[in-house]
RNA sequence: GGCCCCUUCGUCUAGUCUGGUCUAGGACACUAGGUUUUCAUCCUAGUAACACGGGUUCAAAUCCCGUAGGGGUCACCA
C-alpha cells in the first residue's frame, strides 16, 4: 500500500451543542448532547458548549448554570465553552471571558455579537446585495433552489419559490441582534464545527442556514438531525406536561375540597429544593393561584408548590426532574440513546464506553420515538439492585440527604443503613423507598381495610388472635435484632402449629405498616424499635377489633 | 392549508440500502406458572407487528406508485 491509495487525512471532528438558556435541560436537549458527545468522543474530536442567548427576552443565567449543572451530572464533558462550573458554583460565573475554555472564545452568542462578529459579516452580505434593509431589520435574500444532505435524513432539495428571505438581524426591539439563523451559520463555520447535530425541528431551517454557507463562503458542515422525542401518547414531549399534570391534581383537590383549602394547601407547600422553581423564569410573577388553575399561567413556581403540596410527583421531562426523582444519570444516558439510536445487535445495556465504541451516525433512525417510562424505570431498579450495597446506601443517603431529611433525621445513619439494605432490590429510583417506607417515619397511618380483613379479621379474628400472644412474645424479646426477631418468629410458628412464617408475618406487618406489603419482617421490626413494634400493635388491635 | 419528513409486536427496535437464510429476532410492558413470610427480585412459558391498496419479480417487510395516518415547519423563538 502505497502513501497515495491511504485515506487523504480526514479534518478533526467538531461537534457542539448549542442550547438557548431559556429553561433547564430537556430530555431531548440531553439526547442531542449525548450524541455529539459520543460522536466526537468516538473520533478522538473536540465538543463545544456555545450558548444561544440572542433572544434577550427569554435567556437567562440561571438558564445557563442550569444547563451547566445537568450536563455536568449526567457526566458529559465538553472541550471548549464556558465552565465547567467548579464543585461549589454559587460565585461562579459561566459568563466570565476567563472562565469560558477554547480558541474560539467567547461561547456565548450574546458577547460574540458584543464583539461584532456577526455585524461584520452582515455588512458584507448588505454591500453585495445578498441581503437588505426591511424596516428596521436586515433581510436575506433566498432566490435560489436549496439542495443538502442530511446525514440522518438524506438528500433535501427545496424550490425558491418555498422559501422567502428571512430576518438575519433583529430590529430595535430585538436589540439589533443577530437571529439565530445567522449567528448559528456564523459560529459552526467560524468555530470549525464538521457536524452539526440537532432536533428536527431544525430541519426545515437547514436550507437557510445552507444559503448563508454559500453567500459567505463557508464550507457547509454535516447536518445530523435527530427525530424528536414524544410523551406516550404520541403529543411532544414538553414543560407544560409537568404544569398540565399539577393542573389536573390541583383541580381534583379543588372540587373535592374547595378553593380556600387549595389556597391554604399552597402556602403550607415548601418547594424543594429550590431551584426546582428557579429556573426560566426571572420575571416577578404577577399571576395568582386562581390563573394557574384556569390555565392562564403554566407557572412552574406553581407546578412545584402544588406537586409538593399534594404529594405528587410530576412526570419528568427535564433532566432535573430525573435526577430528582432518583435516576442514574449513566442510566438515563443508557436509556435515551436507545431512543433513535442502537448498536445493531441485541446489546441495550450498556456503559459510556460502550456507546463511544459504537456509536455510530449511519444508525440513527428517522422514526420519532416514545418515551417509555417504564422500560427506563426497569433498567434503573436493575442498575440499583446491582449495585454494592455500600455504594447504595451512599447514594441514597444523599439523595435523601437532598429531598427526604425528615428520614434521616428519625432513623439513625446505622438505622438507615438497614433501610437502605430493606429497599435496595425494592427500588425503581431513589425516591421510592421515600413512598415505600413512609410508615418508618410516620405512625399515624390508616389501615388497608382489605389487607385488615385477609389477615386480621377473617375467620372469626384468627390473625387478631396471633397478633395478641405473639405481642406478649415480643414484649418480653430482650435481643432486638432482625435475626432473633426472625427465630422468634420461627419457633412461635412451631410452637403453634401454625401453617407458615405468614401466619405471623402478615398479622403484623398490617399492625406495622397498615398494609400487606413491607419488607421481610425481621429487619422491618428491627428498623422500627421494640416501642414503636408494641405501640403500633396495641394501636391496632384497639382500632381494628370488632 | 403549502412545503419537507416518517410508518415492523402496546412501546423501543433488529431486519430495508445489497429482494430469497424472516413460519419476522431482542428488550420493556402484559398474561400464566414456579420460588418467596407479603411486596419486589429471580426462573420458565406465552400473547403480540411488516399501516392500506396496487404494481415489478420465480420470490417483497425489503424495489416502484398511490392512499391513509403521524410528525416538523411556515416568528424580530431557537
Amino acid at each position: 500500500m502505497t502513501a497515495q491509495t491511504d485515506k487523504p487525512p480526514v479534518s478533526p471532528i467538531v461537534t457542539r451543542f448549542a442550547p438557548s438558556p431559556t429553561g433547564n435541560l430537556h430530555i431531548g436537549g440531553a439526547r442531542t448532547a449525548l450524541f455529539a458527545w459520543a460522536f466526537a468522543r468516538k473520533h478522538g474530536g473536540q465538543l463545544i458548549l456555545r450558548i444561544e442567548d440572542t433572544d434577550r427576552a427569554r435567556s437567562t443565567p440561571q438558564s445557563t448554570q442550569g444547563i451547566i449543572r445537568d450536563l455536568q451530572w449526567l457526566g458529559l464533558d465538553w472541550d471548549q465553552g464556558p465552565g465547567p462550573a467548579p464543585g461549589s458554583c454559587e460565585k461562579w460565573d459561566p459568563y466570565d471571558r476567563d472562565s469560558q475554555l477554547g480558541p474560539h472564545a467567547p461561547y456565548f452568542q450574546s458577547q460574540r455579537h458584543e464583539a461584532g462578529i456577526y455585524d461584520k459579516l452582515i455588512q458584507k452580505l448588505l454591500d453585495s446585495g445578498q441581503a437588505y434593509e426591511d424596516e428596521d431589520t436586515v433581510r436575506f435574500r433566498m432566490d435560489k433552489d436549496i439542495a443538502f444532505n442530511d446525514v440522518v435524513f438524506g438528500p433535501i432539495n427545496i424550490k425558491a419559490a418555498d422559501l422567502e428571505d428571512f430576518i438575519i438581524r433583529k430590529g430595535e426591539k430585538g436589540g439589533r441582534l443577530p437571529t439565530f439563523h445567522f449567528a448559528v451559520t456564523v459560529d459552526d463555520a467560524t468555530m470549525g464545527v464538521t457536524h452539526v447535530i440537532r432536533g428536527q425541528e431544525h430541519l426545515a431551517n437547514t436550507p437557510k442556514h445552507a444559503a448563508l454557507c454559500d453567500a459567505l463562503g463557508f464550507d457547509r458542515p454535516q447536518w445530523v438531525h435527530l427525530p424528536s422525542i414524544m410523551n406516550a401518547d404520541g403529543s411532544k414531549m414538553s414543560k407544560r406536561d409537568k404544569a398540565k399534570a399539577a393542573r389536573k391534581a390541583a383541580k381534583t383537590y379543588t372540587d373535592e375540597h374547595g378553593e380556600n383549602a387549595y389556597n391554604e394547601m399552597l402556602l403550607q407547600s415548601h418547594p424543594e429544593p429550590m431551584r426546582f422553581f428557579d429556573t426560566g423564569e426571572n420575571r416577578p410573577s404577577t399571576f395568582t393561584s386562581t390563573d394557574f388553575l384556569e390555565g392562564r399561567t403554566d407557572s412552574a413556581m406553581y407546578v412545584s408548590l402544588i406537586c409538593n403540596g399534594l404529594g405528587i410527583t410530576p412526570p419528568e421531562i427535564e433532566v432535573d426532574d430525573f435526577n430528582r426523582s432518583g435516576y442514574l444519570p449513566h442510566i438515563l444516558l443508557n436509556y435515551i440513546a436507545l431512543l433513535g439510536w442502537n448498536p445493531g445487535d441485541d446489546t441495550e445495556r450498556f456503559d459510556m464506553q460502550f456507546l463511544i465504541e459504537h456509536f455510530d451516525l449511519a444508525r440513527i433512525g428517522k422514526k420519532n420515538s416514545q418515551f417509555d417510562r417504564a422500560k427506563l424505570a426497569k433498567f434503573n431498579a436493575e442498575a440499583l439492585a446491582e449495585m454494592p450495597a455500600e455504594d447504595f446506601y451512599c447514594i441514597l443517603i444523599d439523595h435523601f440527604a437532598n429531598y427526604h431529611h425528615e428520614y434521616l433525621d428519625k432513623l439513625n445513619y446505622a438505622g438507615f443503613r438497614t433501610f437502605a439494605a430493606a429497599y435496595q432490590a425494592r427500588s425503581q429510583t431513589l425516591d421510592s423507598p421515600a413512598q415505600l417506607g413512609r410508615f418508618f417515619v410516620y405512625g399515624e397511618f390508616e389501615y388497608n381495610a382489605k389487607a385488615v380483613k385477609k389477615n386480621l379479621t377473617k375467620n372469626d379474628g384468627e390473625g387478631l388472635n396471633v397478633l395478641r400472644e405473639f405481642r406478649d412474645e415480643l414484649a418480653s424479646c430482650n435481643d432486638w435484632t432482625a435475626d432473633t426477631l426472625h427465630s422468634l418468629i420461627e419457633s412461635f410458628v412451631e410452637k403453634h402449629q401454625l401453617k407458615n412464617m405468614g401466619s405471623v408475618a402478615q398479622p403484623l406487618r398490617v399492625a406495622l405498616t397498615g398494609s400487606a406489603v413491607s419488607p421481610e419482617i425481621g429487619p422491618t421490626m428491627a428498623l422500627l424499635g421494640k416501642e414503636a413494634v408494641l405501640n403500633r400493635i396495641d394501636r391496632c388491635i384497639k382500632t381494628v377489633s370488632p
